[in-house]
RNA sequence: GGGCCGUUAGCUCAGUUGGCCAGAGCGCCUGCCUUACAAGCAGGAUGUCGCAGGUUCAAGUCCUGCACGGCCCACCA
């Protein structure tokens, strides 16, 4: 009556237009198209909803995207797109980062490789005045370019719901206008210092490196036991300058042992324990040092450990008492330099080789022979002085010593801790225009310094407000802003703490070509320049200053003669003064506004920031700030979307990237307003059975093997499969248009079946919120699968066949749980499965625009999945659940499950059916009456008897199963 | 040296606050092209839950120690 003739006669079969098999690429291609006509991934931050924002990790230029990347990217998808169906105001930025130290080798590597001109090359050109910087840079913005294309590419093949619109790049103009903002204000505020201090060198790529990436390697050693002959006098190096041991006489020595003899050379000093019994006697008294025939003086520091064989402490068992002190290759010989005031000598250029060219004083080539090393790397320099050592009597024993060395984590190479003037953030200092709130407790950070805003972020440790800073409108943003750091897992917040607590400053300069260089000129000034290079404070800057403040330039200077500014007379303060050693005159530009007139006789600082800086910088960066309009505008992306959501990385990056972030982030909007920089953990959160659609939907781009996949794969195919054929099913039975919802079979109940089905749903509704809410994918991948390919195709489906072959009432009945279960699924899978899913959505559409359970249950209609509603478990869909019929149901299922074992045990032919009489208590009657046909269908039986004392049948096979008897008949063949 | 994580079926892993016969996928065995699906369906085999103790009525699950593997941190001459 309800327009079932005109259905059934006009099928609008929808399976038609969907393959039967499930063609990933073409529903890929189809989908994507739409999604793109239609900007679907697109948000602006006046969209209506409660913002959610996601900045991608940017993968680095150096390479395509890997397997680790598709993970990685796949759980950021599912956040956003499930956020977006929320009706959040969901963003996802993509981008790419310069990599610098990584990209600047693989691009070098790549052109030795193919016998090109290489680095060598152009650095040799760009000695020569013949722009050799500029074509290397050229080289690798080339490959930059390459790509980057490809990996946005992946990510749109990969189906990342990407505002793509919002596409950056770490080292693009907007990113860079970034960084000279930021380096500007640290400037500004007294936190970007440079100093000449022990770095760690890379003496491959010729370039420093931060703390954060050095890998220590172990490795085997061996421990030199060096003699050096004490002098015999007790007086000064002044006194006697050309004291030498007579020829012939006894040898008067103390040992010293190192894992690294040829630093010798630049030994300023021996140190021994105070508490030594023999610092008494060795007290004021000197020793010669072989080869290079210094007189360095023996001094005391508790810092050295006093020798004992039987020690368990390797240091302890290994050492003699006496440390060989050489401050310009050893981080703690150079604090033991620092507390002693001895000469740091350097004896070694930047590639490790031995060489007098970098502060090696000319008197020490007078007499001894230190120059037969020159040229020699490291560890030919090293063989060669064990061997002189070995010549001349002086070398006491060589032990075998493991020990761990830093490496480059780049080049591999090990680290050598080289002098050098670098760039660095003071990431303890206070900012001072932030209240002083006192240390962390239990450590010595101060709070308001960019280390303590790290670790006040984190969750539960409590806030600090910020003092606004006159005329700064960001400020206003730090009303009730509250701070809120956490971590999946938390242990990892731990990571976090314990790093802050024991942080150094940040090493920023790299002695790179590819990466953000310096905002920074340097000039002299010639002695006319004298009065206007003088004198100036903060206060002055209007006068000293190209500009305005707003320019956002700094300047400061020194005179010609020599003098260097203090940290006093720059900033007004001394805090730093001892690392602050300006040469030339340093100009900070921000701004392009800087006029050609006065860089003409400046040159730029040829280093490069750490490409982390730049990184740190991301979530700010790449949402407008700091443009005017994004920190003014209430409604600006950055006022929005910063801070942002939900931040998914690696964990080996907490420190390197997180930290810096959060750190950037707190001072540069001005106050504690991070909300939540989750961090989920990409390892701890992967499984096999995360991603059923990694292979087939998500990575066809990606160059992987299948095998890991095989579940993703087939389980869209089922998933397609399904869908195909319930709404073929659905279109046999509705008409093709209904305008208004079909009545739920008019006045009839629900059948057990259906309510175990619609319950089930329910279930997994909650099952994958509860999940996604913890960030346990897998779970929710699980929840998912056991519910779509079990419970609904296994089960449901082949029971729900009768039912809509019989058309009427009852099939109207069961297209509406049909509807509803794949409708749900659809939404519930769309964030793991989206092209698919999608798809399908289109075609439950074309069939059935209204979904529901009538007068029950309804469903918002949706155009496009990717904007449905997302499935909440709330009291509405509570109503569905039913623990009795969940009961019933398996029972029932059980009972299935024993005849068809007792089938396949007899070898019964699947198609034959099998007589059956079940012997049943009396609890189980009911049900099992109700449900005969269904149980008939999914066992491929006939029930000829049920009830409590149904007689066995003769030559019937027994089992049991939910507290039944059951009889299988007819198990042999009969044409047998 | 300090810390963290892991050790469950041939392989990759789930096992929530300790509770009935320890699970999944892949692989393997048997039978099926049953009109959504062979990228599938039905059935099946496979585990001293790293080792040794302990707590408990009950331990893969909690405690202690050990072994192996991996990761992080540290200024070890």
């Amino acid at each position: 009556r309800h327009a079932m003739p005109d259905a059934m006669s006009s099928p609008p079969d929808a399976s038609t237009q969907l393959p039967p098999r499930y063609d990933a690429a073409a529903v890929q291609e189809a989908v994507a198209r739409v999604w793109e006509q239609e900007r679907a991934f697109h948000a602006e931050p006046t969209d209506p909803g409660e913002p959610f924002c996601i900045v991608i990790p940017p993968p680095n230029v150096t390479g395509a995207l890997h397997l680790g990347h598709a993970l990685n990217n796949t759980i950021q998808d599912i956040l956003v797109r499930r956020a977006r169906m929320q009706g959040k105001n969901a963003v996802w930025i993509p981008g790419t980062d310069h990599a610098g130290i990584s990209t600047q080798a693989v691009v070098d590597k790549r052109l030795q490789a193919e016998g090109k001109p290489s680095l060598k090359d152009y650095k040799k050109l760009e000695a020569e005045g013949k722009n050799g910087r500029e074509q290397f840079v050229a080289l690798v913005q080339a490959w930059k370019d390459e790509y980057e294309a490809r990996i946005l590419g992946q990510l749109r093949a990969m189906g990342c719901s990407c505002d793509f619109e919002r596409t950056a790049f770490t080292m693009d103009e907007k990113r860079a206008r970034g960084v000279r903002e930021a380096f500007f204000r640290l400037f500004k505020d007294g936190l970007i210092y440079r100093g000449k201090r022990l770095v760690n060198w890379d003496p491959a790529t010729q370039t420093a490196l931060s703390d954060d990436e050095v890998e220590n390697e172990e490795v085997d050693g061996h421990f030199y036991y060096l003699r050096y002959p004490l002098d015999s006098g007790s007086g000064s190096l002044a006194a006697d300058p050309d004291h030498r041991l007579a020829a012939g006489a006894t040898p008067e020595y103390v040992t010293v042992a190192t894992t690294r003899p040829e630093t010798m050379l630049g030994d300023t000093a021996v140190a021994i324990n105070p508490k030594d019994p023999r610092a008494a006697e060795l007290r004021g008294r000197f020793v010669r040092l072989p080869i290079v025939n210094r007189l360095i003086p023996i001094i005391e520091d508790d810092y050295v450990v006093m020798a004992d064989p039987d020690s368990e402490d390797a240091k302890a068992k290994y050492a003699t008492g006496f440390l060989k002190v050489t401050p310009a290759h050893d981080p703690n010989d150079w604090e033991i330099g620092q507390r002693h005031d001895l000469p740091v000598i350097n004896v070694f250029a930047p590639d490790a080789t031995i060489s007098d060219q970098h502060g090696w004083p000319r008197e020490d080539f007078e007499q001894g022979g230190a120059a037969q090393f020159l040229g020699l790397d490291r560890y030919e320099a090293r063989r060669a002085i064990v061997a002189w050592f070995r010549e001349n009597n002086l070398l006491e024993d060589v032990k075998p010593y493991r020990h761990s060395v830093g490496h480059s984590y780049r080049s591999h190479v090990p680290i050598e801790p080289y002098l050098s003037d670098q760039w660095y953030v003071a990431v303890k200092k206070p900012i001072p225009w932030m209240a002083n709130g006192g240390v962390v407790e239990g450590t010595d950070v101060p709070k308001n310094s960019l280390a303590g805003l790290a670790l006040t972020a984190l969750r539960g440790s409590g806030s600090l407000a910020a003092v606004p800073a006159p005329g700064d409108s960001e400020h206003r943003l730090a009303a009730g802003a509250t701070s809120e750091l956490s971590f999946v897992p938390d242990r990892y917040a731990k990571t976090f703490r314990q790093w802050h607590e024991n942080i150094r400053d940040w090493c920023i300069s790299r002695q790179l070509w590819w990466g953000h260089r310096f905002p920074v000129w340097h000039k002299r000034l010639e002695l006319a320049d004298k009065e206007q290079g003088f004198e100036f404070f903060w206060s002055d800057f209007d006068e000293v200053m190209e500009g305005t403040i707003a320019d956002a330039a700094i300047v400061v200077r020194e005179t010609s003669s020599g003098r260097q500014l203090s940290a006093e007379d720059v900033f007004g303060t001394n805090d730093e003064g001892a690392h602050l050693r300006f040469k030339g005159i340093v100009d900070v530009f921000t701004s392009d506004r800087r006029s050609d007139s006065y860089t003409a006789n400046a040159s730029q600082d040829p280093d490069v920031l750490d490409t982390w800086f730049s990184s740190a910088l991301w979530p700010m960066s790449t949402l407008g700030w700091p443009d005017e309009s994004a920190i003014s505008n209430l409604k600006s992306p950055l006022n929005v979307w910063n801070p942002t959501d939900v931040l998914c990385t690696a964990r080996e990056i907490i420190t390197l990237w997180v930290s810096r972030m959060v750190m950037f982030n707190r001072y540069m909007r001005g106050h504690p307003d991070e909300r939540r920089e989750g961090t989920s953990n990409v390892e701890r959160r992967t499984s096999n059975a995360e991603m059923p659609e990694t292979e087939e939907a998500r990575s066809p781009a990606l160059d992987v093997g299948r095998s890991k996949f095989d579940l993703g794969r087939n389980f869209c195919n089922t998933l397609w499969n399904a869908g195909r054929f319930v709404i073929g099913s659905i279109a046999q039975v509705v008409p093709a248009q209904n305008p208004e919802p079909l009545p739920y079979g008019r006045g009839s109940e629900p059948t057990i079946i259906d309510r175990w089905i619609l319950s089930r749903l329910a279930r997994t509704v909650q099952a994958a919120n509860e999940a996604l809410d913890e960030y346990r994918f897998d779970r929710y991948a699980t929840a998912c699968y056991d519910f779509f390919w079990r419970d609904f195709c296994d089960w449901y489906v082949e029971a729900s066949k009768p039912a809509m072959r019989q058309g009427g009432d009852a099939a109207i009945q069961t297209a509406h749980v049909l509807a509803t279960c794949l409708d749900i699924s659809l939404r519930l899978m769309h964030p793991m499965i989206p092209f698919a899913t999608e798809r399908l959505w289109w075609a439950l559409n074309d069939v059935m625009p209204a979904r529901g359970i009538p007068g029950r249950f309804e469903l918002a209609p949706a155009e496009r999945c990717i904007r449905a509603k997302w499935p909440q478990f709330d009291e509405k869909m509570d109503t569905l659940t039913s623990q009795g019929a969940e009961r019933v149901v398996e029972r029932l299922q059980e009972i299935v499950q024993a005849i068809r074992t007792v089938r396949t045990e007899n070898k019964v032919e699947p198609r034959r059916t099998v007589h059956v009489t079940i012997r049943y208590p009396a609890n189980v009657a009911h049900h099992l009456a109700a449900n005969k046909a269904t149980v008939e269908l999914w066992a491929g039986c006939e029930i000829v008897e049920m009830g409590e004392s149904a007689a066995e049948p003769a030559g019937s096979a027994k089992t049991t199963a939910a507290g039944c008897e059951i009889f299988v008949a007819d198990i042999a063949d009969p044409a047998a």
